[in-house]
DNA sequence: TAGATTGTTAATCGATTAACAATC
DNA sequence: TAGATTGTTAATCGATTAACAATC
């Protein structure tokens, strides 16, 4: 990363980028020391030109002659997504969503921790969630004090009193999993992750004529 | 929808129209029975133009001078996606993350049901996971003819043994939602769904300098 | 009819790709 | 050095957008 502008990157190549760190994460180490361009596209179904561009925006992680070293290659992409400190993760919603979460593997590779989940249902709060305790919204003051917390994720079908809690918690990051669109102030990052959409789209694939 | 063709239609526009289709869903029936591409821009955060040229991709779904009919646009969304008949998807691995999918309610307003779940673990074979009976890998093909399923699931950390008994079964969608990649043969449509990359690209935009 | 809003086109803008120079 | 593979450019391809004609 040579650059020290934050640089406008589209969507598609930062949403690639997460895609290849993933990969590299799930690689078995002892057997890929090294990777090219070529390699990587094959793997992810792509091509070596568009893997060098995306990697290009940020100046290019290699060296010519030779294929990507896994190890700088690793620690560029972490960068890249501000993954050098410890992330801290809010959960809202003590759902079959938040214990996915805290089941997924990745998360833990990448050094992102679920610093505490929350519940607005009283009957719930102080009860175990999966070795968790489901804390009061009240509590998330002294949650975001200890923990880094930098995203907000919405589990519960209802996003409002959600995004609420975390705009006056200043939790400036919004992961919206609930299946209603919703919206925050300026200064706030939203993203919907309609997870329906990519099963819709398999399902365009398969009509066939 | 006026095409009999299928056109080649971009990754964007379907996942798109996808979104479009869940919003409409979301909607209070009795305040939306019309609604202009401009309120829809608003809704998604996208522009009326856009919302139109990806309608026009499958020859329009209004008529000048009137804003869209909800009830109208539902149904063309939901043909545009193969939803007429009775979907069935089979969930492979009894993990957390099938049990989100359980109670994910836009698949049950979509039509979309859950076949099944198969999981490779003997001791869980037979058990119950939350009303359904956690079914064994032979038991498949009995399921898939029951229950049109035409989409399989993978939410197993491991996606290869999946992925081999839902190309034995020839079921031909398959939605990976692993952390790795997995390929299947010709014929066979594979999605890989890498939830992570949503929360990166948020820690991305959270990123300031 | 007049007004509203769509369908449709074409210009603009941005992403992908191939080609090759750079260089380890 | 020669070979390999990157970084970088520029052409091509595709998506977005604005403008307006069509029309209910």
């Amino acid at each position: 990363m040579k650059d020290i502008f934050k640089i406008s990157i589209s969507r598609v190549t930062l949403r690639r980028l997460a895609d290849y760190l993933c990969i590299l994460l799930q690689l078995p180490v002892e057997r890929f020391k090294q990777i090219s361009s070529a390699q990587f596209a094959k793997i992810i179904g792509s091509k070596p030109s568009r893997v060098r561009q995306d990697f290009h925006y940020f100046g290019g992680f290699g060296k010519p002659g030779h294929p990507y070293d896994v190890g700088i290659l690793l620690s560029e992409l972490k960068q890249v997504f501000g993954l050098d400190d410890r992330i801290g993760i809010l959960i809202v919603g003590a759902t079959p969503a938040a214990e996915m979460l805290l089941n997924n593997s990745m998360l833990k590779t990448l050094n992102i921790h679920i610093a505490g989940i929350v519940d607005f249902n009283r009957r719930k709060i102080d009860k175990d969630f999966h070795g968790h305790k489901i804390r009061a919204p009240k509590d998330v003051p002294a949650l975001k004090a200890d923990n880094n917390i930098k995203i907000g994720v919405i589990t519960c079908e209802e996003p409002e009193p959600a995004v609420k809690l975390l705009v006056e918690n200043n939790i400036r990051g919004i992961w919206n999993l609930s299946p209603r669109h919703v919206s925050a102030p300026k200064g706030f990052h939203i993203r919907y992750e309609n997870i329906t959409g990519g099963l819709l789209h398999l399902l365009y694939d398969l009509i066939e004529l």
